[in-house]
DNA sequence: ATGGCTCTCGCGGAGAGA
């Protein structure tokens, strides 16, 4: 089974270019966030030609999650308890294997002194809670986190330490979450790579090589145990047929199972 | 030092993203 993250930044404006993904990798599940477009607008038909069904937790403009499978999924959780004003960011699904799978859209915060930093960092605390109490020995947490976990995840390294995304206090937020017993598979498979999953738009940041590493699919050990492949497809981040990328390249793992 | 892209809304230019 293969299950993939992926931020698309704008599912209508990204729609063919998901659906050359879809078919060049073929993934069974994927959790995709930035949808910016409300449930009414989710084009279930066109994932439905592409061998695909899809949960939607949208929002106008705006963030929006969902779940694209072309197996079975039941939807479990839309929304992060207690964190409705901050967008639509979570939703969850049953999906096949036994696998309970999560994908977020973490905040972006913006700088150390906007309101949105502690909100970030409380959002964080609210997805730690809903983590805690939910009970599920074989489970998937995914998305774009909005935080670099070490210097090697970002191509500024050390020199990056205390700005926003590289801040001790975002750090220690997301390794509370791996601490519930979660493994970053990409890190996990590779100790000591440096690979991105975002690349500014501006500037020629993927070619010059400065990007960060801030998309994950964080498992529990039964789950991270099945692992045999785990791909940061960044051949996606480039134009594909002329169609233009997301600033993040899908991240995919494939399970034996 | 800054932000040169790209998205959305909506039809001009602004806000957000990371």
């Amino acid at each position: 089974m293969r299950i993939a993250t992926w931020n698309v930044n704008g599912l209508r404006a990204r729609l063919d270019f998901v659906a050359h993904w879809l078919k060049a990798r073929q993934p069974n599940v994927v959790g995709l966030q930035e949808l910016k477009l409300q449930d009414a607008e989710f084009p279930h038909e066109f994932f439905n030609d592409l061998g695909y069904t899809a949960l939607v937790h949208g929002q106008k403009s705006w963030n929006g999650v969902a779940i694209l499978t072309n197996g079975h999924a039941e939807l479990t959780q839309t929304g992060l308890p207690g964190q409705d004003e901050r967008g639509s960011r979570l939703i969850s699904a049953d999906i096949e294997g036994g696998i309970n799978f999560t994908t977020v859209y973490c905040p972006n915060g913006k700088t150390l002194e906007h309101a949105d930093y502690p909100g970030k960092l409380d959002w964080y605390d609210s997805l730690l809670d809903h983590w805690q109490a939910a009970e599920h020995d074989a489970r998937v947490l995914c998305g774009d986190f909005n935080i670099v976990p070490e210097a090697q995840d970002t191509w500024r390294g050390d020199a990056a330490l205390g700005d926003i995304f590289h801040t001790d206090a975002e750090r220690q937020r997301l390794q509370a979450i791996k601490n519930t017993g979660l493994v970053d598979l990409f890190r996990e498979k590779y100790p000591s790579e440096q690979q991105f999953s975002w690349w500014d738009y501006r500037g020629g940041a993927f070619h010059r090589k400065q990007g960060l590493r801030i998309d994950f699919l964080l498992a529990a050990p039964s789950v991270a145990n099945q692992v045999s492949d785990v791909v940061i497809d960044r051949d996606y981040r480039k134009k594909q047929d002329g169609l233009t990328a997301s600033d993040h390249a899908p991240v995919f793992v494939d399970l034996a199972v």
